[in-house]
RNA sequence: GGAGAGGUGGCAGAGUGGUAAUGCAGCAGCCUGCUAAGCUGUCAUCCUUCGGGAUGCCCGGGUUCGAAUCCCGGUCUCUCCGCCA
């Protein structure tokens, strides 16, 4: 969530660079600047309360030691009013803390001066392309027929074992899967990110500390009876692990990646774009996380944007990148790339990354700080990015090099497979 | 699943009813001609009229003039036993 502070001095720029989102934030500002306001006097009103009845207490217990037994007895007599006061007070000064948590949730991450105002995914702002749209042969298949042909991926075996959105992959296509995922992480670690393995459930507290809950509760698998999450993202491990850290300075900037599957409800998605790989309940990605110093983190969400690039030119799909509109970028990110691979045969990008930099969004909520120059706590940068997500550049791949005598495998994959066709 | 112990600042670690010692690390300054030491301040959060004040000892209640300390509920960690990849 956003600084209280921060709100307070820039409020103005606040609502202006919200209007971004397409949101008319002056209400739920000024309520906040309200509230807060009332907050403060409460506080101070309390902090009165107590301050004296801290001092009569201190008083009673000198009288006390010093045998003054009847004149303890009658000071107590004094406390009852303060008591009652401080009561009312602190169940007043309760609810605006309450009330004004409740609003800071509601607003989402002011957005990068880049971020182009819009409403729509079509209002997105396509920066950088690259990578040649092969000419397929004229039998050329999507990706969910060539799984099927080529006997790689079992969608109705899923279906029979769980539910639809959870395909089985098999022989080489289960082969290529662990193939990517290694490739993804050699890349990652080789770029200086150090490698994790991360819990696959999560508890209450983590599933807040990256915002997932309360807001998107539905979006996740609930284990009710451990009350326990299933991560829709590598993200929600990754980054709990500095909630609640002091860092040094020295220890920035920190990069670390890992490989997870990912357990998405996916609530309300039907039709055509939910086809073969497009949109899955579980699917696997490699994730890159970055804890930045506030100086730094957009020289270090270039450099991701870079090594994402250097992932698909080395894997020759064509892509695009997108800096996302305000209408678009989620609701912790102050701005946002995505990545898209061409699905050649559906003639669709596809999302396969999604690069952000939160800011201090997410670090506020997670007490993620570090002892500065001066060696005062400051809140640190998070950053994080899919490198990649596995099923739609499995799509990418499966489309963009099918031929009639089967699919080549991309040149820099082969060491990881084994083989060079699925055929 | 059963039994026991425990949760105190960035870390370590005292404190069993009178209002959070001490050490280490960090930061700032002073001093000193050695890869360093010493001294002083600072070093959790909030409010502040910058004098201070309040909160904070896992979380939530309670007893008390006063709770880290006593009582109740919860939670997490550790140890042992059981089960087990």
């Amino acid at each position: 969530m956003l600084q209280l502070p921060f709100i307070r001095e820039n409020k103005e720029a606040v609502i202006k660079r919200l209007a971004v989102r397409n949101i008319d934030a002056k209400p739920l500002i000024d309520q906040v600047i309200i509230l807060d306001e009332e907050r403060r006097a409460l506080q101070t009103q309390l902090d009165n309360v107590l301050a004296e009845s801290n001092s009569i207490s201190k008083e009673i217990g000198m009288l006390f030691k010093s045998g003054k037994a009847e004149e303890a007895n009658a000071l107590k007599a004094k406390t009852g009013d303060l008591k009652e006061s401080s009561k009312t007070l602190s169940e007043q000064l309760n609810q605006k803390a309450d009330a004004l948590n409740q609003l800071l949730y509601q607003i989402p991450n002011v957005p990068h001066d880049s971020v182009p105002s819009g409403n729509t995914d079509e209002d997105n702002e396509e920066i950088y392309k690259e990578g040649e749209i092969p000419q397929l042969h004229s039998e050329a298949l999507p990706h969910w027929e060539l799984a099927k042909k080529y006997d790689i991926i079992d969608f109705e075996l899923g279906n029979k074992i769980t539910g639809a959105g959870f395909p089985v992959y098999k022989g080489k296509g289960a082969r290529l899967q662990r193939a990517l995922i290694s490739y993804f992480l050699d890349k990652n670690t080789e770029a200086g990110y150090t490698e994790f393995q991360f819990p696959h459930l999560v508890n209450e507290a983590s599933g807040f500390g990256t915002g997932q809950l309360p807001d998107k509760e539905g979006q996740m698998y609930h284990v009710t009876g451990d009350n326990l999450y299933l991560i829709p993202t590598a993200e929600v491990p990754g980054t709990n692990i500095f909630r609640d850290v002091l860092l040094n300075e020295s220890d920035l900037p920190i990069g670390i990646t890992g490989y997870t599957p990912c357990f998405r409800r996916e609530a309300g998605s039907y039709g055509a774009h939910v086809r073969g790989l497009n949109r899955l309940h579980q699917f696997d990605k490699v994730e890159i996380i970055r804890v930045e110093h506030p100086d730094n983190s957009y020289n270090a969400l270039d450099s991701m944007v870079n090594h994402i690039k250097e992932i698909l030119k080395e894997l020759k799909l064509p892509y695009r990148i997108l800096r996302l509109c305000g209408g678009d970028i989620g609701f912790t990110s102050a701005l946002t790339f995505d990545f898209e691979v061409f699905s050649t045969a559906q003639d669709r990008w596809l999302e396969i990354s999604s690069v952000s930099n939160f800011e201090t969004y997410q670090a506020n909520r997670l007490k993620l700080r570090f002892k500065n120059k001066e060696g005062k706590n400051e809140l640190a940068h998070t950053l994080n990015g899919s490198s990649l997500a596995l099923p739609r550049v499995l799509a990418g791949i499966l489309e963009n090099y099918q031929t009639e005598k089967g699919i080549k495998i991309p040149d820099v994959l082969v060491p990881y497979t084994g083989f060079e066709w699925i055929d």
